[in-house]
DNA sequence: GATGATTTGTACGTATGTATA
DNA sequence: ATATACATACGTACAAATCAT
């Protein structure tokens, strides 16, 4: 749906040939992933170095990840991966679950059949990935299911909004599935909203994704407690 | 709440000593304001010329306005402020009436008191501009309500997702309260909502907040309608 | 279609401000 | 407290690509 840095300034579709956007998705894929770890301090002339680049692109792409709030730039005191305190991820967590229920309430009043069939047959096809265990599989089911979702409001802005935040999560939704039975779980509860859509009820299908959502951010609360320190 | 320009890089609360703050604020505020207007082409240098600084800064505040999406860069074709079609425009308003839907029905279950006192007495205070028919007092009382409103979500991160959306509207706005009785309708609108809040109804409040934010878009739908060209 | 002018993209140098001894 | 070290912020220079003729 779109590309993996999320917001793309260089939009349309063409290839990235700006070094500062090829820089920017790297450093995206590897803060979200956690490669990069929140408070990393980020040294542009190390960056160039590993990057083969001067400084300057390297700066350009930092000045964009800040706005995305990726990192955090301290004017002459150095760029640092952004500390993200439990209750900003919390809160983070919470929009992401409105603007879901929202898209799927909006997306129950517009989706066509054809997009129906699809989001039906994924969801079909996601029974074996339960049973096999296929975390990855899953995982990826699961981002499309969703992007689907988005797409079935026929609002691209709202789309590309809700993107961009499920993005913004990924770092901290990385171990979401990895507990035992919130595969099957998270299936089930998937089934829900499409009967929900299924039978043009928007409300009922907004509050089951609602519920779906924070299901998935309490799986993974506590983890987050215990792995984040309150003041650093 | 938030600084004018909407996503400030150098979050935390100090001032924009960086060059690069400065002007992409100035720019923001520019294009917001449509002292720019969309498809207009932003010069490098010339842009470097009016704010006596060198390139430097000025591609770096384009860079983050991109990201913004405020400004589209064409890879060595230069920056131009973004083309938004009629049909974006609309789905940028509904988005934004969603989103402040969703905030007052949080915000419905969170307010303190204090807040609530806060929205009941600038509500008052209104009336006067509406008898004056004071235009820039109402608009600015307008956003004050709205922000309170965001804030009284208790997430912060929500309320600056909702401020960036909002202000990204801004210059589609503009007009919008010159028509007419369109002052003493919003204000009507605002009292059913906060009657709403009042009483506790998250789902009637955020219903009301709906069709409020989507009067203030319709009001202005034909006017964008008009004044945009389908396709340049 | 080729050539020159203009503008962008990248590299690099220097000054300024911050952190540390 | 002063000085030293260091990374950033900005300016300038050059290269490459686009566009205008």
């Amino acid at each position: 749906m779109e590309r993996a840095g999320g917001n793309d300034p260089s939009a349309g579709g063409e290839e990235p040939e700006l070094l500062s956007d090829q820089i920017r998705n790297v450093l995206t894929d590897e803060i979200a992933s956690g490669a990069l770890p929140p408070g990393m301090g980020l040294d542009e002339q190390e960056l160039a170095n590993r990057f083969g680049a001067s400084r300057t692109p390297v700066r350009e792409a930092l000045r964009q990840l800040a706005v995305t709030g990726l990192v955090e730039i301290r004017p002459r005191r150095g760029v640092i991966v952004t500390q993200t305190t439990p209750e900003r991820i919390m809160e983070m967590f919470e929009m992401s679950a409105e603007i879901e229920a929202m898209c799927v309430r909006i997306a129950t009043y517009r989706i066509t059949p054809i997009e129906r069939g699809r989001l039906i047959e994924m969801h079909d096809a996601s029974e074996a990935l339960v049973q096999r265990s296929d975390i990855d599989g899953y995982d990826k089911f699961n981002r499309e299911f969703h992007e689907v979702i988005y797409g079935a409001t026929h609002n691209a802005f709202m789309a590309e909004q809700a993107l961009t935040i499920r993005n913004r999560l990924k770092a901290f939704r990385r171990t979401q599935l990895r507990h035992g039975s919130r595969l099957a779980r998270s299936r089930e509860e998937h089934e829900a909203i499409l009967n929900a859509i299924a039978q043009g009820e928007g409300d009922e299908a907004s509050r089951r994704m609602r519920a779906h959502m924070l299901n998935a951010a309490s799986a993974i609360g506590r983890y987050i407690a215990t792995q984040t320190r309150k003041d650093v």
